[in-house]
DNA sequence: GTCAGTCACTTTCGAATTGGAAGTGACTCG
DNA sequence: CGAGTCACTTCCAATTCGAAAGTGACTGAC
């Protein structure tokens, strides 16, 4: 079930794109496969949030299913596969981009930088408030 | 609870907000108060994705716990209360701004200008996929 | 005064989801 | 062969959700 044919509750762009990828989950797992190189089960199970095993694959599966990731196999026996955004999943990265902005602004928490794929540790800012 | 004395359980910034505003009804209810006039109860239960009373009441209480969003009494007998986002809770415009933006791309929701406050309706765009 | 309506919640309860742990099957390797 | 690894699946208690009904404090009409 493609994104075209999901059925939504709004025609409120917000609330079509939270029905989608409004719980925290998805969007750590779109994180990680965005920035991380974190593409199999086993790297995105071992993010420091620790996703259970059982929702990673539910999501995974769901994320699949609306066309935001694909996945391809990069081996065969056992057969593995890798996860990878799509150009609908790709496209999130500005959201991710502003609730990273906002969370180190106002929560303290740590810095990434995309384009050169460094960090700034969590708590490095003062607090803007 | 201020979101000074929430504990974390990551020190991702995405992560940390992601656990004070990453579930959809958190999110639908700052929209409203952010861009739509829709400041009491009633208001915002009128909104189109219906949220049920009981998380409303719920998520309204837990924002002001955590300082993203005010009450003040409006009227004393019965006392009624307005609710107002407070600076951190205006700070999550440009999360709300990409949010509608990915909506609109992928999902063909409405846009809405919060400059002008003016509404392209759903369905409008081309699908750019 | 009574009664119906309004509003801001609260309560109820079944359904759905979450979260943590254990289990399972298909491998690999010593 | 047995142990370890990996990608899930299953299990089950706890939590949250969602819809509806309930409650109390009003207001206004009769």
């Amino acid at each position: 079930m493609k994104l075209d044919s999901h059925e939504f509750r709004s025609r409120c762009s917000i609330a079509r794109a939270l029905e989608i990828i409004g719980d925290r989950w998805t969007l750590l797992v779109i994180r990680d496969l965005m920035w991380h190189g974190k593409d199999t089960f086993l790297a995105l199970q071992g993010s420091e949030e620790r996703i259970p095993a059982n929702l990673l694959a539910q999501r995974l599966k769901r994320l699949e299913a609306l066309g935001i990731l694909r996945r391809e196999a990069y081996q065969q026996r056992p057969v593995r596969y890798r996860y990878l955004l799509t150009e609908e999943g790709l496209s999130l990265e500005p959201v991710l981009l502003e609730l990273m902005a906002w969370g180190h602004a106002k929560l303290e928490g740590g810095f990434y930088h995309p384009d050169t794929q460094r960090s700034v540790p969590a708590g490095t800012s003062g607090r803007n408030r």
